[in-house]
This record gives structure tokens, sequence and C-alpha cells, in this order.
DNA sequence: GGCGAATTGAGAGATTTTCTCATTTAAGGA
DNA sequence: TCCTTAAATGAGAAAATCTCTCAATTCGCC
């Protein structure tokens, strides 16, 4: 294992892990780690380098497959740049909306979900039937506001 | 050139194209066509094969430049399913956001911007400077929502 | 401590995306 | 209408990304 101490972040996951009868290998822990501790959003190739600092020759597809595992748990979410990059990010449970920062891709948790006010009834007038929805607001974090100008 | 008739979107296309001094190309006016026709968004390799069975040999390398190119200048989107897949499809202008059944892949503009009724007041107290934002209804259209069940 | 099933590592393989450069073609001017 | 010229394309190689397989390892339970 890594070591003794382990954040909130890791305890959460192995919780959430362990509800759903899922080993918590020192892999999984470490993906939640790299996470947690860049505060921000990794690509796949960030997450695995970091993963190998710490536990030195962790395969590729180990990582592929935990980042599938945790996002299925809802305890890892992918977010897609205008960019067309994608990445990572730690997701606290029940936050399905992040504020992105386009300059250092930091994520944070949304406080409130922007579209809990919006009435749905004239869009499923027209037949569709919502099941879910993403927002995700683009722009840039107050560390990397004052920087730019 | 395709054929005389041009769809609405095709027209259009090709305004913004010579708007920004860009050449309407056959193949440029095939990806809208083939977009628009589908109705729904579609893979680059369903993208491709559309474009190849109105012109033939088309090259792929071709397919992913017009995409970025059209992505850049609005007139098609890129799309993100929650299965990780993704697709594009043609965008109205101003039209930022989207329902996406999730059975059919078909989209369909969406009549209003939920998130114009939402304050970002406290959003932006945190320092974050909002500069865009993205949202997307995923659930079942009329016609899929009917089938199943 | 031992057992059984879940998980991993390593690398091959498949898929997706980008790049290069010779050739083609759209679009404006003569 | 033809010419000119730069933009755009085609083809395939190359790079990057992602998946698969299966023997070996490890977690969690008894």
């Amino acid at each position: 294992m890594l070591k003794d101490f382990q954040c909130l972040e890791e305890s959460y996951a192995k919780e959430v892990l362990r509800q759903r009868g899922l080993r918590s290998t020192s892999q999984r822990l470490a993906v939640i780690h790299v996470l947690h501790e860049s505060g921000r959003s990794l690509s796949v190739g960030e997450i695995h380098d970091g993963v190998r600092d710490i536990l030195g020759g962790t395969g590729l597809a180990t990582i592929y497959r935990t980042l599938e595992t945790f996002e299925g748990l809802g305890v890892v979410r992918r977010l897609h740049f205008p960019d067309g990059e994608s990445g990572y990010a730690f997701s606290r449970a029940g936050s399905a909306h992040h504020m992105v920062c386009l300059t250092c891709r930091s994520v944070s948790d949304f406080p409130e979900c922007p579209v809990k006010g919006f009435d749905l009834a004239p869009l499923e007038k027209t037949g569709f039937r919502v099941k879910d929805h993403f927002v995700q607001f683009f722009g840039q974090c107050a560390d990397c506001g004052e920087v730019a100008q």
C-alpha cells in the first residue's frame, strides 16, 4: 500500500469500491491520489506517469481500466475541452457539474446545478424524455485570471 | 460539384466559408450533406463512408481536416456521449445546446439556453471568470421513446 | 496462513488521428 | 473563357491512442 495516511478522496474511493464488492488495489488508490494531488484534470498519460512515480512499473491498460471503473462509479469524470483534448478529474459525489479553467485545466465543483431552476416542461412537450444532463463552464480560475492581464 | 440543388445547410456552409475566405470544395459540401441527410450525429467513419458514397475515393485526412475547419467555424459541433463515443453533428448558428437521443443519436437544437436565467454572480465571486458554457441533455427522442416501452 | 476470484503487467494488436508532399482544384483577375 | 496562384486534397506512412489476452499476482474472506 502507498502509505498509512490517506486523503479524504482515497478513503471515499475505498468505501465506494467496497460497497460495490470491488477491490482496493494500490493502483486504483494511486490513480485517485494523483488526481487529487494535481488539483486539476489530467490526461491518461499524465495519470500513468504519476502512478508510475508512486508504484513503479504500472501497465497502461490498468490505468485505462481503472479510469473506466471509477467513471462508472461516479468517482472520476471525463472532461472534454474545446480544443479536442480530454482529461479525467476526481468528482465528488453528486456534483455532476464543473468549472474548468482553460489555462491550467483545474477543475472546481459547481456549487449548484444551474439546470435545477429550469423548466423542462416545454422541452419534454416535444416528446423528448430527459434522462440526464451535463453542464460545463469554461473560463479562467482566479489564479490564471490574475496572471493573464 | 454534387448537384444543382443544395439544401439550406449547404448554402449556409458555403456562405460561411466564403466569408472567411475559404473554398467551397465538393468534399466540404459533401460532409455537410451527409450530416444533414442523416439527421443525427455521425462518427468520423460514418461521415467518411457517406462522403465516399457521393464522391468516390475521398481521403480520410480530408474528413478530419474538414470537420476541424467546420467546428472552428461553428458549422459543426463535436458531441461526446456518456459511453465514451463521440460524433459530429451539424450545428445551426447560435445554438450551442442540444438534446441528444441516447438510442438513435439524433440531435435536436435546444430551444432556449437553460443557463440564461441562471445567476452567475455567486460563481464569479469565487474569482472564476466564465467565458463559455456547454449544456447537453441526454435522453430519448419521441420516436425512440415510443418503441422502447 | 490458505483459497478463490478479481486484478494486474506486458506486449501484441487494433483503432484512431496526424503528417508529408506531390497533385489537383477553386476563385479572382486578365 | 482562360490563367495564375494559393488553398485543398489523396495516399499512405507514421504517430498516438486504446484494447485485448493470458499468465502471474494480489486482495479479501475464511
